[in-house]
DNA sequence: CGAATTTGACCGGCGC
DNA sequence: GCGCCGGTCAAATTCG
């Protein structure tokens, strides 16, 4: 249980599994490790060979709600180390091959923005889960070099029961 | 009719 | 100090 303390990859944001390890499927299992358990999911990713680690250098969903307190977003130029608050947010980011970028997880997603980054000339899709409560986000954004190639980053976990 | 979706505009943070 | 980028919200529209 604790064992997840000493995950090295646990200071990395975001997870790139290969296309050919991860499919739909395991895209749905993948949810219910982050609905179960967040630590037991990192293990399993890092068990991948064909693992991508991606530094997300930069920032962090800092704001969460205008409107609502949104936790504190310390920002730190020396991130080096490690962690930065138990309530540091993750983000699980997982490259899947798919014609459509709206993946069925079961989860009721809502889309609430569209916009179009300067790195990639496809738009990135904001969703919300649909459920009040839940503070999980997703976002769904076509390979930068491979358009064929869905980018789906899931931030959060999920308050409510599953689908 | 209700809910979800769409697009645009606004805001905040970081960089230089 | 200003500019840039990314992210979010709001209103309007559309679909079921």
């Amino acid at each position: 249980m604790s064992d997840n303390e000493n995950f090295p990859l646990e200071s990395l944001d975001l997870y790139f599994g290969e296309p050919s390890k991860f499919e739909l499927p395991d895209l749905l299992k993948m949810d219910e490790w982050l609905r179960d358990d967040l630590a037991s999911f990192a293990p399993v990713i890092a068990s991948s060979e064909d693992l991508l680690s991606w530094g997300y250098g930069g920032h962090d969903g800092r704001d969460f709600g205008n409107a609502g307190g949104c936790l504190e977003g310390s920002s730190t130029s020396n991130e080096s180390r490690n962690k930065e608050k138990t309530e540091a947010k993750k983000k699980y980011a997982f490259k899947t091959m798919s014609e459509v970028e709206i993946l069925d997880d079961g989860f009721k997603w809502r889309k609430y923005g569209k916009k179009k980054v300067k790195d990639s000339p496809n738009p990135r899709n904001y969703y919300r889960c649909s459920v009040e409560g839940c503070p999980v986000k997703k976002t769904v954004e076509r390979d930068r070099d491979d358009p064929r190639y869905v980018i789906t980053t899931y931030e959060g976990i999920h308050n409510h029961t599953g689908p």
